[in-house]
DNA sequence: CTATGGCTTCGAGCGCGCTCGAACGCAAAC
DNA sequence: GTTTGCGTTCGAGCGCGCTCGAAGCCATAG
């Protein structure tokens, strides 16, 4: 499988000065665990983010999540799975409406598989797109530091 | 100088196969040209960002934009040289508040200086911080975008 | 028996960064 | 002399993604 070649040429590009963590592999590949239901609020925790956006993002249509008989939800692997995805998204800068399409796809069968990947594969121009401007910038950010640091140019500080 | 090594750097960074187009190089030093005097739409495009945006960052107080007899803005070197380097930070994502302090501390005059210089080593963490973050998520993008290509995983699919 | 705490729903509000529209001024082109 | 075009000011509005508060339900702890 290709697993182990992307995750090495993730942990590559990610430079060897700072090396990366156990969680972030284990986010990448997902949750070692699959939890066999969690709170709001656990789910919150393990998704660093808030039960708020939990709820909100159930409201937007991104995922179902059962109740049990208090009426409060319960998050079993799947939705955890779902949600894992869908946090790594908007972390990477994907909107809220191509994940409302994208997940109305999922929903809507095998058959969308091809639009689903074209969405994957634009977002992953999307992400290089901004990792490139990224890292641009950081030039540009360490270059002024640079200047702040040693001997000031004719005009070259701001 | 360091300015030759944080190029070569940059540039290396940016991988060997999408190499950095010209314009990208010459906005990372600045604008090789420099404008006697600039309208604003002049400044937009140059800037690629609207007129509107401009007139929005003078209203910010990020900077000073003198007039023409008619009460045309007029953009020179130095005011064009502050927009270069704002929409930089902007792009990087350099929030408007933390702008109007740094802009606010350039103001004050040479004093401020160590503060500049922490602020710009701030933000190049944070900006170290966004560039892994979505170097992971990339990678995460494309394993899943290798998943769909070749054989579906038992539940890999989402 | 009454807190306390965690959950529920609902709708409103917020912070950010623009973005736009209205009403106007001036000048060069036709 | 009017139209076209580029500019001005001002304040309001918008899209996004949460974020919060109010009012209520239920269970366990003291």
């Amino acid at each position: 499988m290709a697993t182990d070649e992307l995750l090495t040429r993730a942990l590559e590009s990610l430079g060897d000065d700072d090396p990366v963590s156990v969680e972030a592999i284990l986010r990448l590949t997902g949750p070692a665990d699959v939890p066999e239901s969690l709170t709001i609020a656990q789910a919150a925790d393990l998704l660093d983010v808030s039960a708020h956006t939990l709820r909100y993002y159930e409201r937007a249509g991104l995922v179902a999540v059962s109740r049990d008989t208090l009426g409060h939800r319960v998050y079993d692997a799947g939705a955890v799975r779902r949600l894992v995805f869908l946090t790594r998204m908007r972390l990477s800068g994907m909107p809220m409406r191509d994940l409302q399409h994208y997940i109305a796809l999922v929903d809507a069968g095998e058959d969308t598989v091809p639009e689903r990947l074209d969405m994957l594969l634009e977002h992953r121009d999307t992400v290089r797109r901004r990792i490139r401007e990224l890292t641009l910038s950081l030039a540009a950010t360490e270059f002024k530091i640079a200047t702040y640091g040693g001997e000031a140019g004719p005009d070259a500080i701001e």
